[in-house]
DNA sequence: CCAGAAACTGGGAGCGCTTCCAGGCGACCA
DNA sequence: TGGTCGCCTGGAAGCGCTCCCAGTTTCTGG
């Protein structure tokens, strides 16, 4: 603080400035033992007069440690990473990650130069471990799986099960819904399914499949979106012409659910009169909406935190169990 | 690809194998010239058959360059980085980095932790250029803009006009927005002010004083928020009883619109019969309200993007100028 | 008061890469 | 055929830090 001098102090300075060797320096500054009280004194008492920082870049070619972990999202869709989602994960990634010493790198893995790179890290250790989303099951994410770096995933890629991820109960949390449409008294369930290849897709159908058959109902009406809006809208209208007698949906994201929903009061369905909804991720919208939508909540933060944490825990060297996190249903006057 | 060794592959083991001098085999890597077409052949097979993959910090070490940058977020909140706002922002500035080699850090300097990290980036230039969004004008952002590490600032602080920096044209947005209200007629136009300690929050008001003075209207109804809906809750609610007899709104944020309508409506004044009101920023609810908002849109990506931008120019040593994106209006039936 | 243990100390060898430099060598021109 | 120029080439010196190791000092306890 004290001196704005343009070039970088090094070790050596502070070394020569204490009277000390390079060494003794060196221990102090990263507080080793084997240090008199007072060459450790004088060297505390340099460092705050120059004003050193110790240059991460040297420390990390010397320790063979980048001091930095990556966020890496892979995806065929630069962008994905515009849904809050991802912005989420982020705070709570970073929460945990402001407590250590690591720096955070985010890799967009969306073209395929993005994917090489991705791939390089995997290989060459440029960083001290990895959390990987990656939607798809491709060949990336068992190749990241496998690598000598820490790795943990968010999410659990559709065919593939990781060795550590942290992922939320999306199958609990479609049954927790289909649930509450049974308890409302409907019994004409549909879904909209979300991307099949998807991890979160296909397990919100399977929560949903689980909860009609313990209800004895029938669980044939059944149109695939992709998660968005658009898809909604056509899922929905897809839906109403192939079973018209439906009396409820539950639909895989709330943005094809805000699609959906616009469709049926087009249509002249009232909601949830004739038939009810329920959607799924309670983004901010969901409580906009007309009639504000009944959601299932996944604690979005948590899951950040939770990749940060597992990942520390492997990083030193222990062998943490996969982390499946509750959601839980917000009832709102849509069902 | 071909060899999945444990150990990282150097370049001496390239250059063995090739059969040239490391000094050479560096050459090929950087493809810098002074190397026989042979010679330069025979590294490049060697390079491949090892799989070989510069270790990006010992070049850093060797080069004085980070090889990344970082995107920086200053706030006492730690929930900012949650706003959607970001997430675009970075998909915009991923969108150019990714042309790069270089890495994208990202720092959000919530905690005091957070900002000594910041500060000490910038002191000892750990990364090649920093992009800063600090919504104060804090001694941090000046601090920034001194640097000897090249800095571009996305939206400007408060109070400090930096040297470089792109953002959305606020002020004329929020001019745009309040026109549009005269426009439809409206005279007695009130404005919720977002946070007067934000460049944002001041620019809007600004435009919004400027936009009535033109129209030689009275700009006396003004109630200051936070941005936040319950801030626009709070503020609709001191409008409605010092200025009862206002017919329109302009709001700095669409958050806040979303409190103020709600309150509005509670106290049965028709959206836009008896008071028009229009937002900004264009978030996904404003199109699910009811009514849908008005609000301005700004071209977020772009701001990410542009950033990036200004920055690789800077690190080329060049001297850009400051850039303001273009808002615009975005009408829908709350006007 | 002495042997042995324990704590300190600084030298030096790297970590993997870039880059300066001096020497070598072939080509080209007169 | 001799001289010059210019392009290769590899050796070696770092970039700033960590950490092993051997040597020295200090401190125990008997």
């Amino acid at each position: 603080m004290t001196d704005i001098s343009r070039r970088q102090v090094t070790l050596d300075e502070v070394a020569e400035r204490a009277g000390v060797s390079r060494s003794a320096a060196s221990r102090v500054i990263n507080n080793a033992p084997h240090v008199s009280k007072a060459k450790r004194e004088a060297v505390q008492r340099a460092v705050v007069d120059l004003g050193y920082v110790p240059n991460a870049t040297a420390r990390a070619l010397a320790t063979q440690q980048a001091g930095a972990v990556v966020l890496a999202i892979s995806s065929d869709n630069p962008q994905v990473f515009a849904d809050p989602f991802f912005a989420e994960v982020v705070v709570g990634v970073n929460s945990v990650l402001e407590e250590t010493e690591l720096e955070l790198m985010l890799l967009l893995a969306t073209s395929t130069r993005g994917q090489t790179r991705l791939e390089q890290l995997l290989r060459t250790r440029q960083a001290d471990g990895v959390m990987m989303m990656s939607t798809h099951g491709d060949t990336l994410a068992e190749l990241a799986d496998k690598a000598d770096v820490p790795v943990v995933f968010g999410g659990r890629p559709v065919n593939f099960e990781p060795r550590f991820y942290v992922d939320a109960d999306n199958r609990g949390g479609a049954r927790l819904a289909t649930e509450h449409l049974v308890d409302k008294g409907r019994t004409r369930i549909a879904t909209i399914t979300g991307r099949m290849d998807e991890g979160a897709g296909t397990a919100r159908f399977k929560g949903y499949q689980e909860a009609l058959a313990v209800a004895g109902l029938d669980a044939g009406r059944v149109a695939h979106g992709d998660f968005s809006e658009d898809g909604g809208s056509r899922a929905m209208a897809e839906l109403l012409s192939e079973h018209p007698d439906l009396d409820a949906v539950f639909i895989a994201s709330d943005q094809m659910a805000i699609g959906a929903l616009r469709v049926l009061t087009d249509a002249g369905r009232s909601v949830p009169g004739d038939v009810a909804i329920v959607g799924f991720n309670d983004i901010p919208s969901a409580r906009h909406t007309a009639p504000p939508l009944t959601t299932v909540n996944q604690p979005i933060q948590a899951l950040g935190r939770e990749m940060a944490r597992m990942l520390q825990s492997l990083m030193s060297g222990e062998t943490p169990s996969p982390l499946i996190l509750p959601t839980r249903l917000i009832q709102r006057a849509s069902t």
